[in-house]
DNA sequence: CGTACCGTTGAGGTGAGTCAAAGTAAGTGG
DNA sequence: CCACTTACTTTGACTCACCTCAACGGTACG
Protein backbone atom coordinates (compact mmCIF):
# COMPACT_ATOMS: atom_id res chain seq x y z
CA UNK A 1 0.00 0.00 0.00
CA UNK A 2 1.27 3.30 -1.01
CA UNK A 3 1.30 6.59 1.56
CA UNK A 4 -2.00 7.22 2.60
CA UNK A 5 -3.75 9.78 0.83
CA UNK A 6 -6.13 12.75 3.05
CA UNK A 7 -9.55 13.37 2.33
CA UNK A 8 -8.65 16.25 0.39
CA UNK A 9 -7.04 14.48 -2.17
CA UNK A 10 -9.52 12.33 -3.72
CA UNK A 11 -12.19 15.15 -3.65
CA UNK A 12 -14.71 14.33 -1.35
CA UNK A 13 -16.73 16.97 0.08
CA UNK A 14 -14.86 18.67 2.42
CA UNK A 15 -12.15 19.49 0.44
CA UNK A 16 -15.02 21.53 -1.99
CA UNK A 17 -16.01 23.07 1.44
CA UNK A 18 -12.02 24.00 1.66
CA UNK A 19 -11.82 25.30 -1.75
CA UNK A 20 -14.80 27.44 -1.34
CA UNK A 21 -13.97 29.18 1.75
CA UNK A 22 -10.76 30.09 0.24
CA UNK A 23 -8.91 28.56 3.50
CA UNK A 24 -5.09 30.14 4.15
CA UNK A 25 -1.73 27.78 4.18
CA UNK A 26 -2.04 28.05 8.21
CA UNK A 27 -6.11 27.38 8.48
CA UNK A 28 -5.79 24.28 6.03
CA UNK A 29 -2.81 23.11 8.25
CA UNK A 30 -4.88 23.42 11.39
CA UNK A 31 -7.64 21.22 9.69
CA UNK A 32 -5.06 18.86 8.62
CA UNK A 33 -3.60 18.23 11.72
CA UNK A 34 -6.93 17.71 13.85
CA UNK A 35 -7.98 15.16 10.95
CA UNK A 36 -7.24 11.71 12.31
CA UNK A 37 -7.84 8.50 9.85
CA UNK A 38 -9.38 5.21 11.05
CA UNK A 39 -10.30 1.76 9.10
CA UNK A 40 -13.48 -0.36 9.49
CA UNK A 41 -14.23 -3.37 8.36
CA UNK A 42 -17.94 -4.87 7.62
CA UNK A 43 -20.36 -4.14 10.32
CA UNK A 44 -17.99 -1.83 12.52
CA UNK A 45 -20.33 1.17 13.66
CA UNK A 46 -18.98 4.15 13.10
CA UNK A 47 -21.12 6.27 15.57
CA UNK A 48 -24.00 5.00 17.54
CA UNK A 49 -27.53 6.47 17.66
CA UNK A 50 -27.92 8.59 20.68
CA UNK A 51 -23.93 9.35 21.17
CA UNK A 52 -23.07 12.80 21.29
CA UNK A 53 -20.81 13.42 17.72
CA UNK A 54 -17.61 14.92 18.45
CA UNK A 55 -16.77 15.51 14.50
CA UNK A 56 -17.88 14.76 11.33
CA UNK A 57 -16.53 11.46 9.47
CA UNK A 58 -15.87 11.55 5.26
CA UNK A 59 -15.25 8.51 3.21
CA UNK A 60 -12.17 7.89 1.78
CA UNK A 61 -13.07 4.67 0.23
CA UNK A 62 -15.89 2.11 0.98
CA UNK A 63 -19.43 2.63 2.08
CA UNK A 64 -21.69 2.66 4.89
CA UNK A 65 -25.51 2.84 5.98
CA UNK A 66 -27.41 5.09 8.00
CA UNK A 67 -29.82 3.22 10.11
CA UNK A 68 -32.42 4.88 12.44
CA UNK A 69 -34.36 2.59 15.58
CA UNK A 70 -37.47 3.90 16.50
CA UNK A 71 -39.44 3.42 19.71
CA UNK A 72 -41.02 0.45 18.68
CA UNK A 73 -37.27 -0.68 17.94
CA UNK A 74 -37.48 -0.72 14.38
CA UNK A 75 -34.21 -0.41 12.42
CA UNK A 76 -34.73 1.85 9.34
CA UNK A 77 -32.14 2.14 6.51
CA UNK A 78 -32.39 5.44 5.16
CA UNK A 79 -29.01 6.11 3.15
CA UNK A 80 -25.91 4.60 1.50
CA UNK A 81 -22.86 7.05 2.23
CA UNK A 82 -19.81 6.44 -0.93
CA UNK A 83 -16.42 7.63 -1.28
CA UNK A 84 -15.84 11.35 -0.60
CA UNK A 85 -19.33 12.30 1.20
CA UNK A 86 -19.40 13.21 4.72
CA UNK A 87 -21.57 12.07 7.25
CA UNK A 88 -22.57 12.66 11.83
CA UNK A 89 -22.71 16.12 10.50
CA UNK A 90 -26.25 16.82 10.99
CA UNK A 91 -26.70 16.06 14.40
CA UNK A 92 -23.33 17.90 15.35
CA UNK A 93 -24.69 21.22 13.96
CA UNK A 94 -28.00 20.46 15.12
CA UNK A 95 -26.32 20.12 18.76
CA UNK A 96 -28.02 17.49 19.35
CA UNK A 97 -27.20 13.85 19.85
CA UNK A 98 -26.60 11.07 16.79
CA UNK A 99 -29.80 10.14 15.09
CA UNK A 100 -28.38 7.73 13.33
CA UNK A 101 -26.09 4.80 13.69
CA UNK A 102 -23.58 3.97 10.91
CA UNK A 103 -22.44 0.79 10.12
CA UNK A 104 -19.74 0.09 7.48
CA UNK A 105 -20.90 -1.94 4.99
CA UNK A 106 -16.86 -3.16 3.34
CA UNK A 107 -13.60 -2.10 4.43
CA UNK A 108 -13.86 1.51 4.92
CA UNK A 109 -11.15 4.25 5.03
CA UNK A 110 -12.67 7.36 6.82
CA UNK A 111 -11.26 10.74 7.78
CA UNK A 112 -12.29 12.04 11.24
CA UNK A 113 -12.49 15.99 11.56
CA UNK A 114 -13.22 16.91 15.25
CA UNK A 115 -16.01 19.58 15.97
CA UNK A 116 -13.94 22.04 17.21
CA UNK A 117 -11.78 22.32 13.98
CA UNK A 118 -14.61 22.43 12.15
CA UNK A 119 -16.57 25.15 14.06
CA UNK A 120 -13.17 27.22 14.19
CA UNK A 121 -12.91 27.22 10.70
CA UNK A 122 -16.39 28.28 10.03
CA UNK A 123 -16.20 31.21 12.08
CA UNK A 124 -13.18 32.39 10.28
CA UNK A 125 -13.98 31.72 6.64
CA UNK A 126 -17.53 32.36 5.19
CA UNK A 127 -17.06 30.82 2.01
CA UNK A 128 -16.73 27.43 4.25
CA UNK A 129 -19.82 28.46 6.09
CA UNK A 130 -21.63 29.20 3.52
CA UNK A 131 -20.61 25.75 1.64
CA UNK A 132 -21.37 24.03 4.91
CA UNK A 133 -25.03 25.38 4.74
CA UNK A 134 -25.24 23.85 1.23
CA UNK A 135 -24.15 20.59 1.95
CA UNK A 136 -26.74 20.50 4.55
CA UNK A 137 -29.28 21.97 2.94
CA UNK A 138 -28.96 19.59 0.01
CA UNK A 139 -28.79 16.43 2.14
CA UNK A 140 -32.22 14.82 2.47
CA UNK A 141 -34.74 16.88 1.48
CA UNK A 142 -38.17 15.75 0.45
CA UNK A 143 -37.80 14.42 -3.27
CA UNK A 144 -35.09 11.36 -1.90
CA UNK A 145 -36.75 9.19 1.33
CA UNK A 146 -40.30 10.09 0.62
CA UNK A 147 -40.81 7.76 -2.42
CA UNK A 148 -38.64 5.18 -1.04
CA UNK A 149 -41.16 5.02 1.74
CA UNK A 150 -44.56 5.69 0.59
CA UNK A 151 -46.61 2.68 0.61
CA UNK A 152 -48.93 4.47 -2.25
CA UNK A 153 -46.33 2.65 -4.33
CA UNK A 154 -45.71 -0.98 -4.29
CA UNK A 155 -42.66 -2.41 -2.87
CA UNK A 156 -41.35 -3.39 -6.73
CA UNK A 157 -41.42 0.45 -7.65
CA UNK A 158 -39.46 1.31 -4.22
CA UNK A 159 -37.17 -1.01 -5.20
CA UNK A 160 -36.43 -0.05 -8.69
CA UNK A 161 -35.89 3.92 -7.31
CA UNK A 162 -33.43 2.58 -5.09
CA UNK A 163 -31.65 0.65 -7.65
CA UNK A 164 -31.73 4.01 -10.01
CA UNK A 165 -30.31 6.18 -7.12
CA UNK A 166 -27.95 3.60 -5.93
CA UNK A 167 -27.01 2.90 -9.68
CA UNK A 168 -25.15 6.57 -9.64
CA UNK A 169 -22.48 5.63 -7.14
CA UNK A 170 -22.18 2.26 -7.45
CA UNK A 171 -22.45 1.20 -11.81
CA UNK A 172 -19.30 -0.13 -13.40
CA UNK A 173 -18.88 -0.88 -16.33
CA UNK A 174 -21.69 -1.82 -19.24
CA UNK A 175 -19.18 -4.64 -20.66
CA UNK A 176 -22.39 -6.24 -22.60
CA UNK A 177 -23.91 -2.98 -23.22
CA UNK A 178 -25.71 -3.57 -19.71
CA UNK A 179 -25.85 -1.19 -17.18
CA UNK A 180 -23.70 -3.26 -14.37
CA UNK A 181 -22.86 -2.94 -10.82
CA UNK A 182 -22.62 -4.57 -7.43
CA UNK A 183 -25.17 -4.03 -5.03
CA UNK A 184 -23.38 -2.94 -1.20
CA UNK A 185 -26.68 -4.49 0.67
CA UNK A 186 -28.28 -7.26 1.90
CA UNK A 187 -31.78 -7.80 1.15
CA UNK A 188 -32.04 -7.36 4.85
CA UNK A 189 -31.09 -3.83 4.26
CA UNK A 190 -32.51 -3.39 1.35
CA UNK A 191 -35.77 -3.98 2.68
CA UNK A 192 -34.86 -1.74 5.94
CA UNK A 193 -34.62 1.11 3.47
CA UNK A 194 -38.11 0.08 1.50
CA UNK A 195 -39.96 0.08 4.85
CA UNK A 196 -40.47 -3.72 3.63
CA UNK A 197 -39.75 -7.49 4.56
CA UNK A 198 -36.82 -9.56 3.28
CA UNK A 199 -39.43 -11.64 1.80
CA UNK A 200 -40.86 -9.22 -0.12
CA UNK A 201 -37.76 -7.77 -1.37
CA UNK A 202 -37.27 -11.44 -3.21
CA UNK A 203 -40.33 -11.43 -4.37
CA UNK A 204 -39.76 -8.22 -6.34
CA UNK A 205 -36.96 -9.20 -6.82
CA UNK A 206 -38.52 -12.12 -8.92
CA UNK A 207 -40.72 -10.31 -10.29
CA UNK A 208 -38.42 -8.21 -11.80
CA UNK A 209 -36.21 -10.53 -13.73
CA UNK A 210 -39.50 -12.11 -15.26
CA UNK A 211 -40.52 -8.87 -16.28
CA UNK A 212 -36.70 -8.42 -17.29
CA UNK A 213 -36.34 -4.74 -16.35
CA UNK A 214 -33.61 -5.64 -13.43
CA UNK A 215 -31.81 -8.92 -13.72
CA UNK A 216 -30.58 -9.84 -9.92
CA UNK A 217 -27.95 -12.46 -9.70
CA UNK A 218 -26.93 -12.66 -5.92
CA UNK A 219 -25.82 -8.94 -5.21
CA UNK A 220 -24.99 -8.45 -8.98
CA UNK A 221 -26.96 -6.42 -10.78
CA UNK A 222 -28.02 -5.98 -14.81
CA UNK A 223 -29.85 -3.50 -16.22
CA UNK A 224 -30.83 -3.95 -20.19
CA UNK A 225 -33.09 -0.88 -20.36
CA UNK A 226 -31.54 2.06 -17.88
CA UNK A 227 -34.20 4.51 -19.04
CA UNK A 228 -37.03 2.18 -18.93
CA UNK A 229 -35.55 1.88 -15.08
CA UNK A 230 -35.90 5.67 -14.39
CA UNK A 231 -39.66 5.75 -16.24
CA UNK A 232 -40.84 3.02 -14.24
CA UNK A 233 -39.48 4.11 -10.65
CA UNK A 234 -40.41 7.88 -11.39
CA UNK A 235 -37.17 9.54 -12.04
CA UNK A 236 -37.84 12.68 -13.51
CA UNK A 237 -33.94 13.45 -14.64
CA UNK B 1 -55.50 46.46 13.74
CA UNK B 2 -52.22 48.50 15.47
CA UNK B 3 -49.11 48.89 13.99
CA UNK B 4 -47.28 45.65 12.55
CA UNK B 5 -44.98 43.93 14.12
CA UNK B 6 -41.46 42.96 12.60
CA UNK B 7 -40.64 38.95 12.92
CA UNK B 8 -38.20 39.87 15.20
CA UNK B 9 -40.73 41.11 17.79
CA UNK B 10 -42.64 37.67 18.04
CA UNK B 11 -39.62 36.08 19.19
CA UNK B 12 -38.96 33.83 15.92
CA UNK B 13 -36.34 31.43 14.26
CA UNK B 14 -34.80 34.62 12.26
CA UNK B 15 -34.40 36.72 15.68
CA UNK B 16 -32.61 33.66 17.52
CA UNK B 17 -29.93 33.78 14.40
CA UNK B 18 -29.84 37.87 14.33
CA UNK B 19 -29.48 37.23 18.15
CA UNK B 20 -26.53 34.84 17.81
CA UNK B 21 -25.38 36.95 15.07
CA UNK B 22 -24.46 40.06 17.19
CA UNK B 23 -25.54 42.03 14.32
CA UNK B 24 -24.56 45.64 14.62
CA UNK B 25 -27.40 48.71 14.06
CA UNK B 26 -26.62 49.21 10.40
CA UNK B 27 -26.60 45.37 9.43
CA UNK B 28 -29.90 44.66 11.55
CA UNK B 29 -31.26 47.88 9.37
CA UNK B 30 -30.50 46.52 6.00
CA UNK B 31 -32.23 43.14 7.23
CA UNK B 32 -35.08 44.74 8.32
CA UNK B 33 -35.70 47.15 5.53
CA UNK B 34 -35.22 44.59 2.56
CA UNK B 35 -37.61 42.61 4.29
CA UNK B 36 -41.56 42.48 3.42
CA UNK B 37 -44.85 41.69 4.79
CA UNK B 38 -47.65 39.63 3.06
CA UNK B 39 -50.80 38.44 4.77
CA UNK B 40 -52.11 34.67 2.90
CA UNK B 41 -55.64 33.58 3.36
CA UNK B 42 -56.26 30.15 3.37
CA UNK B 43 -55.07 28.10 0.48
CA UNK B 44 -52.96 30.23 -1.05
CA UNK B 45 -50.29 29.41 -1.74
CA UNK B 46 -46.64 30.47 -0.34
CA UNK B 47 -43.77 29.21 -2.96
CA UNK B 48 -44.61 26.26 -5.59
CA UNK B 49 -42.37 23.43 -5.81
CA UNK B 50 -39.88 23.65 -9.32
CA UNK B 51 -39.88 27.32 -8.77
CA UNK B 52 -36.47 29.19 -7.93
CA UNK B 53 -36.45 30.37 -4.63
CA UNK B 54 -35.24 34.24 -4.18
CA UNK B 55 -35.60 33.96 -0.25
CA UNK B 56 -36.81 32.85 2.67
CA UNK B 57 -40.39 32.93 4.69
CA UNK B 58 -40.74 33.76 8.55
CA UNK B 59 -44.60 33.25 9.85
CA UNK B 60 -45.64 35.84 12.12
CA UNK B 61 -48.80 34.06 12.59
CA UNK B 62 -51.58 31.48 11.18
CA UNK B 63 -49.82 28.17 10.09
CA UNK B 64 -48.77 26.59 6.54
CA UNK B 65 -48.51 23.10 5.46
CA UNK B 66 -45.73 21.71 3.03
CA UNK B 67 -45.99 19.15 0.32
CA UNK B 68 -44.44 17.40 -2.11
CA UNK B 69 -45.80 15.89 -5.65
CA UNK B 70 -43.73 12.94 -6.44
CA UNK B 71 -43.63 11.76 -10.31
CA UNK B 72 -46.85 9.84 -9.73
CA UNK B 73 -48.46 12.96 -9.26
CA UNK B 74 -49.03 11.37 -5.38
CA UNK B 75 -49.22 14.75 -3.09
CA UNK B 76 -47.65 13.99 0.10
CA UNK B 77 -47.96 16.86 3.20
CA UNK B 78 -44.52 16.70 5.46
CA UNK B 79 -44.86 19.22 7.90
CA UNK B 80 -46.91 21.89 9.18
CA UNK B 81 -45.30 25.20 10.63
CA UNK B 82 -46.47 27.76 12.75
CA UNK B 83 -45.70 30.64 14.20
CA UNK B 84 -41.87 31.83 14.71
CA UNK B 85 -40.71 29.08 12.22
CA UNK B 86 -38.62 29.50 8.84
CA UNK B 87 -39.44 28.12 5.24
CA UNK B 88 -37.82 27.89 2.20
CA UNK B 89 -34.37 28.07 3.10
CA UNK B 90 -33.52 24.51 2.79
CA UNK B 91 -33.93 24.93 -1.08
CA UNK B 92 -32.72 28.38 -1.18
CA UNK B 93 -29.01 27.55 0.60
CA UNK B 94 -29.25 24.10 -1.24
CA UNK B 95 -29.14 26.22 -4.74
CA UNK B 96 -31.78 24.42 -6.27
CA UNK B 97 -35.34 24.90 -7.02
CA UNK B 98 -38.39 24.53 -4.22
CA UNK B 99 -38.65 20.78 -3.14
CA UNK B 100 -41.91 21.52 -1.68
CA UNK B 101 -45.09 24.04 -2.09
CA UNK B 102 -46.44 25.60 0.72
CA UNK B 103 -49.89 26.90 1.46
CA UNK B 104 -51.56 28.56 4.35
CA UNK B 105 -54.17 26.94 6.33
CA UNK B 106 -55.39 29.91 7.78
CA UNK B 107 -54.92 33.43 7.77
CA UNK B 108 -51.40 33.81 8.31
CA UNK B 109 -48.81 36.51 8.34
CA UNK B 110 -45.87 35.95 6.94
CA UNK B 111 -42.19 37.76 6.79
CA UNK B 112 -40.65 37.50 3.69
CA UNK B 113 -36.82 37.78 3.22
CA UNK B 114 -34.62 38.38 0.02
CA UNK B 115 -31.74 35.77 -0.66
CA UNK B 116 -29.56 38.49 -1.28
CA UNK B 117 -29.73 40.13 2.45
CA UNK B 118 -29.64 36.75 3.95
CA UNK B 119 -26.50 35.48 2.44
CA UNK B 120 -24.79 38.61 2.72
CA UNK B 121 -25.26 38.79 6.28
CA UNK B 122 -24.26 35.03 6.80
CA UNK B 123 -21.12 36.67 5.30
CA UNK B 124 -20.09 39.74 7.14
CA UNK B 125 -21.72 37.78 11.09
CA UNK B 126 -20.13 34.12 11.87
CA UNK B 127 -22.73 33.57 14.67
CA UNK B 128 -25.69 34.37 12.26
CA UNK B 129 -24.22 31.60 9.97
CA UNK B 130 -23.44 29.14 12.83
CA UNK B 131 -27.25 29.87 14.39
CA UNK B 132 -28.43 28.69 10.84
CA UNK B 133 -26.25 26.08 10.33
CA UNK B 134 -28.22 24.55 13.51
CA UNK B 135 -31.72 25.93 12.21
CA UNK B 136 -31.20 23.82 9.41
CA UNK B 137 -29.84 20.36 11.03
CA UNK B 138 -32.62 20.35 13.32
CA UNK B 139 -34.90 20.35 10.56
CA UNK B 140 -36.62 16.98 9.52
CA UNK B 141 -33.75 15.10 10.72
CA UNK B 142 -34.52 10.78 10.43
CA UNK B 143 -36.71 10.90 13.92
CA UNK B 144 -39.69 12.96 12.44
CA UNK B 145 -41.21 11.52 9.38
CA UNK B 146 -40.23 8.32 9.21
CA UNK B 147 -42.29 7.40 12.13
CA UNK B 148 -45.02 9.28 9.76
CA UNK B 149 -44.79 7.30 6.85
CA UNK B 150 -43.09 3.85 7.74
CA UNK B 151 -45.90 1.17 6.99
CA UNK B 152 -44.69 -0.93 9.71
CA UNK B 153 -46.92 0.87 12.02
CA UNK B 154 -50.70 1.01 11.76
CA UNK B 155 -52.48 3.85 10.97
CA UNK B 156 -53.76 4.22 14.45
CA UNK B 157 -50.47 4.56 15.79
CA UNK B 158 -49.40 7.05 13.12
CA UNK B 159 -52.20 9.26 13.71
CA UNK B 160 -50.98 9.20 17.25
CA UNK B 161 -47.69 9.99 17.08
CA UNK B 162 -48.75 12.77 14.39
CA UNK B 163 -51.38 14.26 17.01
CA UNK B 164 -48.45 14.47 19.62
CA UNK B 165 -46.26 16.25 17.26
CA UNK B 166 -48.65 18.96 16.47
CA UNK B 167 -50.02 18.80 20.31
CA UNK B 168 -46.71 21.37 20.88
CA UNK B 169 -47.67 23.80 18.34
CA UNK B 170 -51.39 23.76 18.74
CA UNK B 171 -51.87 22.90 22.13
CA UNK B 172 -54.76 25.51 23.94
CA UNK B 173 -56.22 24.95 27.25
CA UNK B 174 -56.53 22.06 29.73
CA UNK B 175 -60.06 23.49 30.85
CA UNK B 176 -61.64 19.90 32.70
CA UNK B 177 -58.03 19.05 32.76
CA UNK B 178 -58.32 17.50 29.51
CA UNK B 179 -55.78 18.47 26.68
CA UNK B 180 -57.83 20.45 23.87
CA UNK B 181 -56.92 21.65 20.53
CA UNK B 182 -58.11 22.57 17.48
CA UNK B 183 -55.94 20.73 14.24
CA UNK B 184 -55.15 22.99 11.64
CA UNK B 185 -55.87 20.24 9.10
CA UNK B 186 -58.57 18.50 7.04
CA UNK B 187 -58.70 14.88 6.77
CA UNK B 188 -57.74 14.50 3.86
CA UNK B 189 -54.04 16.77 4.81
CA UNK B 190 -53.79 14.18 7.56
CA UNK B 191 -53.76 11.38 4.89
CA UNK B 192 -51.00 12.99 2.95
CA UNK B 193 -48.83 13.49 6.00
CA UNK B 194 -49.70 9.70 7.32
CA UNK B 195 -49.24 8.00 3.06
CA UNK B 196 -52.90 6.62 4.02
CA UNK B 197 -56.45 7.60 2.44
CA UNK B 198 -58.85 9.97 4.71
CA UNK B 199 -60.97 6.77 4.45
CA UNK B 200 -59.07 5.16 7.00
CA UNK B 201 -58.26 8.16 9.09
CA UNK B 202 -62.06 8.29 9.44
CA UNK B 203 -61.50 4.63 10.90
CA UNK B 204 -58.86 5.20 12.91
CA UNK B 205 -60.25 8.22 14.58
CA UNK B 206 -63.48 6.29 15.45
CA UNK B 207 -61.27 3.60 16.85
CA UNK B 208 -58.80 6.11 19.29
CA UNK B 209 -62.19 7.68 20.39
CA UNK B 210 -63.62 3.82 20.96
CA UNK B 211 -60.32 3.27 23.21
CA UNK B 212 -60.63 6.68 24.69
CA UNK B 213 -57.82 7.85 23.96
CA UNK B 214 -58.31 10.84 22.03
CA UNK B 215 -61.81 12.18 21.26
CA UNK B 216 -62.61 13.79 18.03
CA UNK B 217 -65.46 16.60 17.08
CA UNK B 218 -64.56 17.71 14.25
CA UNK B 219 -61.37 18.87 14.15
CA UNK B 220 -61.74 19.99 17.87
CA UNK B 221 -59.47 17.25 19.63
CA UNK B 222 -59.39 16.42 23.34
CA UNK B 223 -56.91 14.06 24.67
CA UNK B 224 -57.80 12.92 28.23
CA UNK B 225 -54.51 11.05 28.98
CA UNK B 226 -51.29 12.96 27.15
CA UNK B 227 -49.03 10.21 28.70
CA UNK B 228 -50.91 7.54 27.29
CA UNK B 229 -50.54 9.06 24.27
CA UNK B 230 -46.63 9.46 24.16
CA UNK B 231 -46.05 5.97 24.92
CA UNK B 232 -48.49 4.46 22.68
CA UNK B 233 -47.49 6.35 19.83
CA UNK B 234 -43.83 5.76 20.35
CA UNK B 235 -42.47 8.75 21.84
CA UNK B 236 -39.73 8.36 23.91
CA UNK B 237 -39.35 12.10 25.83
C1' DC C 1 -81.17 26.60 -3.37
C1' DG C 2 -77.81 24.65 -5.81
C1' DT C 3 -72.76 23.65 -5.97
C1' DA C 4 -68.78 22.11 -3.85
C1' DC C 5 -66.07 20.23 -0.49
C1' DC C 6 -65.59 17.70 3.74
C1' DG C 7 -66.48 13.77 6.41
C1' DT C 8 -68.54 9.21 7.25
C1' DT C 9 -69.98 4.47 6.32
C1' DG C 10 -70.15 -0.05 3.92
C1' DA C 11 -68.69 -3.91 0.86
C1' DG C 12 -65.16 -6.19 -1.53
C1' DG C 13 -60.40 -7.01 -3.22
C1' DT C 14 -55.29 -7.30 -2.67
C1' DG C 15 -50.46 -6.33 -1.67
C1' DA C 16 -47.58 -7.32 1.58
C1' DG C 17 -46.87 -9.03 6.34
C1' DT C 18 -46.34 -13.35 9.14
C1' DC C 19 -44.99 -17.87 10.07
C1' DA C 20 -42.56 -21.90 8.99
C1' DA C 21 -39.20 -24.57 6.59
C1' DA C 22 -35.71 -25.62 3.45
C1' DG C 23 -31.84 -24.25 0.54
C1' DT C 24 -27.37 -21.58 -0.13
C1' DA C 25 -23.32 -19.02 0.78
C1' DA C 26 -19.66 -17.66 3.93
C1' DG C 27 -16.58 -18.10 7.67
C1' DT C 28 -14.26 -20.96 11.44
C1' DG C 29 -11.50 -24.40 13.46
C1' DG C 30 -9.60 -29.02 13.40
C1' DC D 1 -9.78 -29.88 2.78
C1' DC D 2 -13.69 -31.04 5.25
C1' DA D 3 -17.27 -30.87 9.05
C1' DC D 4 -19.61 -27.29 11.40
C1' DT D 5 -21.74 -23.03 12.58
C1' DT D 6 -23.93 -18.91 11.30
C1' DA D 7 -26.11 -15.69 8.49
C1' DC D 8 -28.42 -14.79 4.27
C1' DT D 9 -31.89 -16.06 0.81
C1' DT D 10 -35.77 -18.24 -1.15
C1' DT D 11 -40.35 -20.45 -1.34
C1' DG D 12 -45.14 -21.47 -0.02
C1' DA D 13 -49.57 -20.98 2.62
C1' DC D 14 -52.26 -18.09 5.23
C1' DT D 15 -54.04 -13.69 7.09
C1' DC D 16 -55.17 -8.98 7.50
C1' DA D 17 -54.82 -3.86 7.31
C1' DC D 18 -55.57 -0.86 4.16
C1' DC D 19 -57.01 0.57 -0.49
C1' DT D 20 -60.73 1.10 -3.84
C1' DC D 21 -65.12 2.16 -5.25
C1' DA D 22 -69.52 3.91 -4.29
C1' DA D 23 -73.15 6.12 -1.91
C1' DC D 24 -74.80 9.46 1.42
C1' DG D 25 -75.10 13.27 5.19
C1' DG D 26 -73.35 17.73 6.75
C1' DT D 27 -71.85 22.40 6.30
C1' DA D 28 -70.26 26.62 3.96
C1' DC D 29 -70.97 29.88 0.53
C1' DG D 30 -72.35 32.39 -3.61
Amino acid sequence: MGPRRTCAQIGCKIKECIDAGELSPSALGLLQNAQETHTYRRGDTIFVQGEVPTGIYCLRSGNALLTHVDAFKHKTGFRVVSQGEIIGYRSMFGEDTHAATAQALATTDICFYPKEAIVATIDTHSGFARRFLRTLARDRGPPDGLLLRGQHLPVRVRLMHLLSVLKDNFSETADDGMLTFQLPLTRRDIASMLAARPESITRAIAELKRENVVIFSGRQVKVPDPERLYVLSGQSG
